[in-house]
DNA sequence: CCACCTCCTTGATCATCGTCATGGAGGCAT
DNA sequence: ATGCCTCCATGACGATGATCAAGGAGGTGG
């Protein structure tokens, strides 16, 4: 009985039974897509549950030991990079179900610091039980193998948008992108609040925050959006996406 | 007895004793360099040789089934991908050592074409059958893992140097990149020739290629490198990093 | 040896976007 | 409320690098 399950292991965790991720909504997105109830059982007996991150919290800093890997359950982060002297780089934004930090596993150490940018809880998976449990496992050991795939496919996807995309087409890109990904876990694709600062933005895409409202402006100009702070709605989302594109 | 196992596979391989893992060079850069000599026999076993490609062939192209990762023996490639009407992005180079498909696994094709820049051989491993021997292998599970995680990080760094740095920056970071490369295979640092064209290299930087040559001659001018068409020699390497690192 | 093609270089001009500067708006604490 | 601070918008200007144009160099096949 999942209940008294939940039960053995003590009040704090009966009291979030909803956190098992065999009750977990975004289950079929997450780690454990693949895997078969009793399986998922396991799976979930390794997760750590961690107290949710406030606005501008780290999950950890750059630099620091690699011991996890982290599934975002509700909220959002940021991952910066800090590099010499040179200012903050925004080189990730995650979004529920994604998974935080597996560029550590090769230098043991986290080569970012992940931020969160609202209030955001995430789950916990110890790597070293992770491997050792994926050795058992091919479902899951598939599932982090394409979960590393997709993120480097969507790293190239990023290095085009940077080195051949126009300003206009990167924040187009942008925000059919956003609106797909909460499309697929389930929300409006074209209503949402932006959780990041134009800065973070501008940032992420290589422009200066001045060109991002000014383009956001003339988008709202052309009726693609209607922004308001950081509230959007997607009036043409066809537009959109042919704008990010690089037919002209 | 390794010899005997060798001629059983027929004289072609016989031949060629010198392509199994025990005996490469590069056997402490690739994807066995964690096993034990036992363990790296088996791994050996699923290894596909191929014949050298020519300059300009590809090892698989845009959209195609994806079946094997591919470690690279000798020669080099670049990988490009084709997206909607607008022209091809060169995303990588791949030089001896490196593993070239990763990101195929997740969507099942391969998202990029892969070409040789020069005669290029390259071991070929089934992925099923890596992942099946990476369940007994921990050792090669890991290696899988940090090769991935590796490139993860990699490809932070281009976002960083697409979306921050100055044309100067990108190629002096390209050069002691390719430098720092050379030297991890035992080859010299300072003299070396590129195997791609001023265009791929433009390309994959996010740069015309007349910025190119400009900046190389500029580069030449300071006593940087000596550059005669393809063969580069640097002559000043301190002052490249520095020229690389975005502190002006 | 010549013709052709690709690759590379160099110059001139132009556009996009970054920088600088300023002002407004909204949130938060006192 | 009031003040402060961060975030956002908008204008003016300038620089970096793209584009356009032309010519040279080197390799390859006839």
């Amino acid at each position: 009985m999942p209940v008294n399950a939940a039960n053995a292991l003590g009040k704090r965790r009966s009291l979030l039974h909803e956190t098992r991720c065999q009750n977990c909504s975004l289950s079929s997105l997450c780690l454990p897509l693949a895997l078969e109830l009793e399986d998922m059982e396991q799976f979930d007996a390794i997760i750590r549950r961690r107290s949710p991150l406030k606005k501008g919290e780290s999950l950890f800093r750059q630099g620091s030991a690699f011991s996890s890997v982290f599934a975002v359950r509700s909220g959002s982060l940021k991952q910066i990079t800090t590099e010499g002297s040179g200012e903050d780089q925004v080189t990730n934004f995650y979004l529920p179900s994604e998974l935080v930090g597996l560029d550590g596993i090769d230098e043991q150490t986290y080569p970012g610091s992940v931020v969160a940018l609202e209030t955001t809880t995430v789950c916990e998976i110890p790597f070293d039980r992770l491997d050792h449990l994926s050795e058992q496992l091919p479902e899951l050991r598939g599932q982090l193998y394409r979960s590393m795939s997709k993120e480097l496919r969507d790293d190239r996807k990023m290095m085009r948008l940077l080195s051949r995309k126009t300003a206009d087409q990167r924040l187009a890109s942008f925000f059919s992108s956003l609106s797909d990904r909460f499309r697929r876990r389930g929300y409006s694709p074209y209503s949402f609040r932006l959780s990041m600062s134009r800065a973070d933005i501008g940032n992420y895409l290589g422009l200066a925050v001045e060109t991002v409202s000014r383009i956001l402006g003339r988008f709202q100009q052309q009726g693609l959006v209607e922004v308001s702070g950081r509230e959007v709605n997607i009036l043409n989302l066809e537009a959109l996406v042919a704008q990010a594109q690089d037919e002209h």
